[in-house]
DNA sequence: TGTGGAATTGAATCTGGAT
DNA sequence: GATCCAGATTCAATTCCAC
């Protein structure tokens, strides 16, 4: 381990996990010493009783000691001082990211502007795989929210447009990114085999994040350690890290993840490919967006059949509903039914079918896709 | 324009724009009274002169010397007043949407937490064609935040669950949505031919949001209102609005938009409802009117378990007696169970879930309820 | 060893009406 | 307000197991 020449305090515990409370001993490290951090706090969480799936079984909450506060007001107050300690420890030009969901992240991001933070962007993770909404009564929370800030307003922040364009295939990077979970073998298990820890990150978040926002050699600090998805991305591309961990049990998996890490794995580049594939296009678009009104009659193939458009994306014909797809099958007393091209409506007279609007949707989003710049 | 024997003030100003500051005019309508509110408030943190504390005290000007910490504390000044003039409008079980950047929104997340609305979702309107960020110094902005908050948290507020899975093709709808911005033939212009309002959204956004939480008769509130959007949605969906614009030439140009508009079929309107709304058949029925006698066996899912029916419309197996629901639930060692789907009778050797006698049971009091007298 | 179907699982503020 | 209880409710990815 050598001392880096950039950092001003050459005691800095590099590539080490520190034992105990995140304000605690950030306190206790240099001012001005590092270039990111990655912060991912507890959300405090409300859950009531128990979830059960449809099937019955029962989900398994995150209903930690750690996650529970008593109040807003509490939850502030930690959210404040360990805020504060963060902006101590880094650069001038250093900034910080933070992740949360709807419990948390809205204190999370006022706070960071109330302490000076400037806000760079906020940044969408799209999960590709969340848990569905069981009892049907709110979406799927499928996304959490980041948040990218640089220390002040005046910090000439790293911001690796290039690298990112490149790993978007040519095309600027968005705020919006999506990742799958993490699940498989990256999910790490506890000796009894259940998870280690009930929120770890994927590294191919880290992995974009590090990329975008450090150069090699950088010290990135990760003061709610965990499992050490942060060290171990740090370790894979060349960074060096700084963990801070309360709890013995995450230390001691950290530890062994992190003797496992090879700097430089050429797989972690692969990670987030991107994949092309004609994307789904509900009929339901094609109403929201106007291509097609509530009330519009469409016509099957042959012109034998009628049903009309509801604001809902659903098709209501003599004594049948459903979809697009649904109503034909009806209708033609077929197993199934391809209702993009079975369905048809009028333009000037002349019958166009339906799959002419989703493939201008479709168009849309490849424009977008290819868009220069 | 009709008085609604719904509201509770049969005054409220139903489908208008009413002229003036948005605060005032809550203030001034009765309490109480409205089902949604839709809000799009200005994140304009340089404060233009157009913020104002809710005292009426003049705000030192910050476009001279930009000064955070105070422009903050003025924009959170008017954000708690607004959203206090909300609550006392939304009857028990409203609901609210606000909408905004990173700028805004945590600011508005946490105002709404302190004020005891309680959070259902953040949402991500994740636009499809966004403005690319020219200088390449951070991630292309692609995306606002919406949040949707009910009133406090033991409000029944409204989700259309089935409507929007049959949106989104039959999958349930997830918390970010992919929709353009608003432009073309649908973007308002003014007499210049420049863009009548600068953060116009689109219509199809708030057809979405209508559709997911608000029923055909409901009034929405948009305290402001811009260019009509949500008013104009409204209208085509049935829905009464009541918009508050300051400016004049806002309001101008949304009157003649929503003179343009027309409402769709109501056919059209009805959308695909939940099966908690349709009417409640004791198992008892099904005994009393012969379709399953007393002594009947009854084979659980996969043919494992067997109960017999008693003249009560109990069941008993072995050791367990109870409704259809305890009896399946106890087999099963689940917490609970849906009995209607869970036992199957036989006929000609099939086997016949007994749901199928309570759908008939339902439709013969559809076909009851439809007849004429 | 391959394949197809069943089982498992993930940061969750996750019911509602009658009594 | 607390309690009881009918009965409605899931998507994608991975792993496990039977054959």
């Amino acid at each position: 381990m050598t001392s880096k020449t950039k950092a001003p305090g050459a005691d800095l515990p590099l590539n080490q996990i520190l034992a105990g409370d995140c304000i605690d001993v950030m306190n206790s490290l240099p001012a001005g010493s590092v270039d990111l951090i990655f912060a991912d706090p507890p959300y405090n969480l409300q859950l009531k009783g128990d979830l059960h799936r449809p099937d019955n079984s029962k989900v398994d909450a995150v209903d930690d000691h750690w996650d529970q506060f008593s109040s807003f007001a509490v939850y502030d107050d930690f959210t404040k001082a360990w805020l504060k300690a963060a902006k101590r420890l880094l650069k001038p030009n250093g900034a910080i990211w933070v992740i949360g969901s709807y419990h948390n992240v809205f204190r999370l991001g006022a706070e960071l502007q109330n302490q000076g933070y400037w806000l760079l962007n906020d940044v969408v993770w799209r999960k590709s795989n969340p848990m569905p909404n069981f009892k049907g009564k709110r979406l799927t929370n499928a996304h959490e929210t980041l948040i990218w800030a640089s220390r002040d307003e005046s910090a000439k922040y790293t911001f690796n447009y290039e690298a990112l364009k490149a790993l978007n295939d040519g095309i600027q990077m968005r705020s919006d990114w999506v990742l799958p979970i993490c699940t498989g073998h990256e999910r790490l298990k506890d000796s009894n085999g259940d998870k280690a820890h009930p929120t770890q990150k994927p590294e191919s978040l880290l992995h974009r994040i590090l990329i975008a926002t450090t150069n090699p050699g950088d010290v990135v600090l990760d003061p709610f350690f965990g499992t050490g998805t942060t060290g171990a991305v740090a370790k894979m591309l060349g960074r060096d890290f700084i963990g801070i961990e309360r709890e013995e049990a995450y230390r001691t998996v950290a530890e062994a993840r992190l003797a496992r890490v090879r700097k430089f794995d050429a797989s972690a580049l692969e990670i987030t490919g991107s994949k092309r594939s004609e994307p789904r296009v509900p009929f339901g678009q094609v109403v929201e967006r106007g291509m097609l009104r509530p009330g519009e009659e469409l016509y099957s193939v042959g012109n034998r059949y009628m049903a009309k458009v509801r604001a809902d994306g659903t098709l209501v014909g003599n004594d049948v509903k459903g979809s697009i797809h649904q109503v034909g099958a009806a209708y033609e007393r077929a197993p199934s039914c391809n209702g993009w091209t079975y369905w048809h409506f009028k333009r000037d007279g002349k019958m166009i079918p339906i799959d002419i609007l989703r493939q201008q949707i479709r168009a849309e989003m490849e424009a977008d896709h290819a868009r220069p710049n």
